[in-house]
DNA sequence: GCATAACTGGAGGAATTCCATCCACTTGTC
DNA sequence: GACAAGTGGATGGAATTCCTCCAGTTATGC
């Protein structure tokens, strides 16, 4: 997110409460969101909301890219930290579930499928979860670990996996749940 | 549905259409879709809606019972036809991915998790999928097909997965591939 | 066929929701 | 301490959506 003319610190704080807030209430709302609702729960007048994102789109944008970093982020660290490419793996899809990226997909792209392949920041992060994939995936397989009939293809339609759950059960239970068994369908079998 | 007191043939029909025209739109929009939508999708005047349907969650009611119903049918021909309970849970699940249920259920729990709870109908077919579940479940373990570590509740988590399928991509050929993956993860090991 | 009760559709007014501007006031920064 | 930068919310207007009402149509029994 280029941030054109150097924000004042109060302003730039702001900004980022609204992409965050933009963020969260397009994953429990879905596109339509009010624009007040969204300035309220960033704790910022409607007036601020309009000064920094003139249009309905520019937010989305913003948020759209805030959860892609989040998500590069998250790949980023597993790959980072954790022993081999199979372990990188499960904790970044694992992470994917938790954040819900596959509502955030189906939340925005319909309305904005080409507006968002325009914006240069997203694609560029998207590219970074691309190539994180395919090192992952290929990493994986030479060690024996992941299924040589997967292709990055396969595990990209994992990343955006959705499951409903239901308000009795603990949501994290039933992500780790789902995504353990997608992890025993992906393990090669020896 | 209880059809109360005998509905004169057309308007039966027209009733039917609305119940699906309004589960397709549940589907693809939302419970925010406007009611005259739903009218004009089932080639049916506004006015007819609010006879048959006075209030917007009597609509809804009908709509999550023709989704149920649709999978208990899944379930039941399932069952029925495959040879073994392995083979029927394998083609309800698929069957239940194709239905995108686990969508309607986000869709509709949030608004009305008490009404629905409250109609007798809906607990019933609810029953028959619960049933139906149990039965594939424990009948696969029997067979020696089925993991015996995945309970009733992780088939029930399954049943509602839902998978962003990019515009680029075949819907049937994403979902029969991550249903595979699932099924592999469920697979007894030898 | 015909009578009649059931059913239909959509025009249109009320009500609600949402947008987006504007400006008096507050706050950071040099 | 001065001034540019930033803030917020009241407000009018646009756009949706709801939902009633009734003149007209259609199925059904005889």
């Amino acid at each position: 997110m280029a941030a054109q003319p150097e924000l004042r610190a109060d302003a730039r704080r702001n900004r980022d409460q609204l992409v965050v807030a933009a963020l969260d209430l397009l994953l429990e709302q879905g596109v339509d969101v009010p624009l007040e609702e969204i300035a309220r729960r960033a704790g910022v007048g409607i007036g601020t909301l309009y000064r920094r994102f003139p249009e309905r789109d520019a937010l989305l944008r913003a948020a759209s890219y805030e959860g892609l970093r989040r998500l590069a982020d998250t790949g980023e660290a597993a790959w980072r930290e954790e022993p081999d490419a199979w372990h990188a793996l499960s904790r970044f899809l694992r992470g994917c579930a938790e954040l819900r990226l596959g509502a955030l997909m189906s939340a925005i792209e319909p309305r904005l499928h080409d507006a968002i392949r325009a914006a240069p920041e997203l694609h560029e992060v998207r590219q970074v979860v691309t190539d994180l994939v395919d090192r992952m995936t290929t990493g994986a397989q030479a060690e024996g670990a992941l299924r040589k009939d997967v292709s990055t293809a396969d595990i990209s339609l994992l990343i955006s996996l959705q499951i409903y759950v239901p308000p009795s059960q603990s949501t994290s239970d039933a992500v780790s749940r789902v995504v353990d068994l997608m992890l025993d369908g992906l393990r090669a079998r020896d």
